[in-house]
RNA sequence: GGCGAAGUGGCCGAGUGGUUAGGCAGAGGUCUGCAAAACCUUGUACAGCGGUUCAAAUCCGCUCUUCGCCUCCA
């Protein structure tokens, strides 16, 4: 089976073939920079972060470019308010470099908590504004775009297939349900900006054929993406609130000045709710990443993300969430295991759960499946190694293999090297196995002598700061359930 | 009002015209000095009403409900 991911723009399935054979395009879209990161932005970028990782998997040298906005998205509509940066800049009383600058920094830093790998190519908005200027003037010279006072604006009509992705065709129609007239300059109500002339104070500023002003939201993506991956690119990544206006905006721009298709294939992910309602800042109910991470193990919502499809809704829930963590503290034990067990004589083969795990994965990034495939196997593992005869050293490190390639670096939901139980460093690593040596060896001698208040103070002491005792068949094992 | 998505067992969440999704919780069991952890076993659910079909939770229609977009949002 190959590849087949659903494209928005058709609604439906369709085989992937790249542009160029054993190349892929990507862009997504980035964030805007004003505030810091949530659990929406978690779920795109989780769930395109795993996308590159397939593809890369499947054998395809991946380009993958996300952008960072730092200027030019207003808080209204599409052409009225105030930029979100420069508000920003305002409230915490400094300059939108400045804002731009920190909450970049810390979306990378809770992006890298989540194990998102960084994109190939991150560019900013403000360093490409010589690219959009580029992009407008050859609008206008080819009659799809006019200048009114400074500002100028794309003219949807002169772009027959305006709204095809939203499904929004019929601009008249449209109009019927607006609810208040805005003055504007525009020819048309659903025309859109390209360039806006900077109004008295308006921080961000930048010299133009047609106004001291600055650019339209949607240009950015439009002038980044062409720069970087071409006029055609393979994959444009989203979330789905922003098929419109942005997104039927960038196609109408990008088609009008190359005559040739922008995007290939259009994935655009589902939303993240809060016990069932939207996530949203002006609902005050947005789920702050670093406020989660406190609680959380980064990795643990990462997995209770991809639990759920790439375009469904993902409903938060502390229930949820604590589900979760005990089903990916399943997949760490049975690792843990097959790799600290002994081996044995019998043979196990990983082979159907890696077909079944490739399967999931090719039809269009199936992560739940993929993930059930590894309870299935996790299952499996546990009857070999329960089993008189055990695994076979082969048939162990096929197995781990299979695990690193899926749960570790397709996933992503496994650390590198959790197999030594999660010890930060080999030196302290050394010395904790030495101390646990000393504590087990005199926690056995207090259970021979029937000496259970010592045997128990000694293992509740040590579950207090995050050391679990086992007592099996095989004998006393100990875990660093804080270091994972 | 327009565009779109969806309603699955206690909860989360896949899938699909006829075969067990999976996880969590619950119940039973193995192990244990007792626990914990781990492991094993266990659930026959698909909003309602019609229709198509040998067969529908899966297709079609209607109804009800929820959610998203149409205004910034990943």
């Amino acid at each position: 089976m190959s590849l087949f991911i659903y494209n928005s723009l058709i609604r439906t399935k369709e085989k992937f073939e790249p542009l160029r054979p054993g190349m892929v395009s990507i862009y997504v879209c980035g964030p805007t920079v004003y505030g810091h990161a949530h659990l929406g932005h978690a779920k795109s970028y989780v769930s395109f972060d795993v996308v590159v990782r397939w593809l890369r998997h499947s054998g395809y040298h991946v380009k993958y470019v996300q952008n960072i906005t730092d200027v030019g998205h207003l808080t209204d509509d599409a052409d009225e308010g105030e930029d979100k940066i420069s508000k920003q800049a305002r409230l915490e009383k400094t300059d939108p470099m400045e804002i731009s600058q920190f909450y970049t920094r810390s979306f990378y830093e809770d992006m890298d908590h989540l194990n998102v790998l960084r994109p190939n190519i991150a560019p900013a908005a403000t360093a490409h504004i010589p690219e959009q200027i580029a992009l407008v003037e050859r609008l206008i010279a080819n009659g799809h775009a006019y200048e009114v006072n400074g500002n100028v604006y794309f003219s949807v009509h002169s772009f027959p297939g305006y709204g095809k992705l939203s499904g929004r065709t019929d601009q008249e129609a449209l109009q019927s349900g607006v609810r208040v007239e805005t003055r504007s300059d525009k020819r048309h109500p659903s025309d859109f900006a390209l360039w806006k002339k900077a109004e008295e104070g308006h921080l961000m500023q930048w010299n133009s054929p047609w106004s001291i002003g600055y650019p339209g939201w949607h240009l950015e993506c439009s002038a980044m993406s062409m720069k970087y991956l071409g006029e055609t690119i393979d994959i444009h990544g989203g979330g789905m609130e922003n098929k419109f206006p942005h997104h039927d905006c960038e196609i109408a721009q990008s088609e009008s000045v190359t005559g040739q298709p922008y995007v290939r294939y259009w994935m655009h992910n589902n939303m993240v709710t809060v016990n069932g309602v939207k996530m949203g800042k002006s609902l005050k109910n947005s789920v702050n990443l670093k406020d989660l991470f406190k609680e959380t193990d980064p990795l643990v919502i990462r997995f209770f993300i991809l639990q759920s499809h790439y375009r469904s809704q993902l409903d938060y829930s502390e229930a949820a969430i604590k589900a979760s963590t005990t089903g990916l503290e399943k997949l760490r034990e049975t690792r843990r295991r097959l790799a600290e067990q002994k081996t044995g004589s019998a043979l196990f083969d990983p082979e159907p759960f890696i077909r079944r795990f490739t399967d999931a994965m090719d039809d269009d990034f199936n992560t739940p499946v993929a993930i059930a495939v590894l309870f299935d196997l996790s299952k499996a593992i546990n009857a070999a190694l329960d089993s008189s005869e055990g695994i076979s050293e082969e048939s162990r490190d096929n197995t781990l293999a299979f695990l690193h390639s899926s749960a570790t670096e397709i996933l992503g939901i496994l650390n590198q090297n959790e197999q030594s139980t999660g010890r930060d460093s080999i030196e302290t690593g050394k010395k904790l196995d030495g101390i646990m040596e000393v504590l087990l060896e005199l926690r056995a001698e207090a259970r021979e002598n029937k000496d259970f208040a010592l045997s128990d103070k000694i293992r509740d002491r040590l579950s207090a700061v995050g050391i679990e005792i086992k007592d099996t068949k095989e004998g006393v094992s100990w875990s660093n359930k804080s270091g994972t």
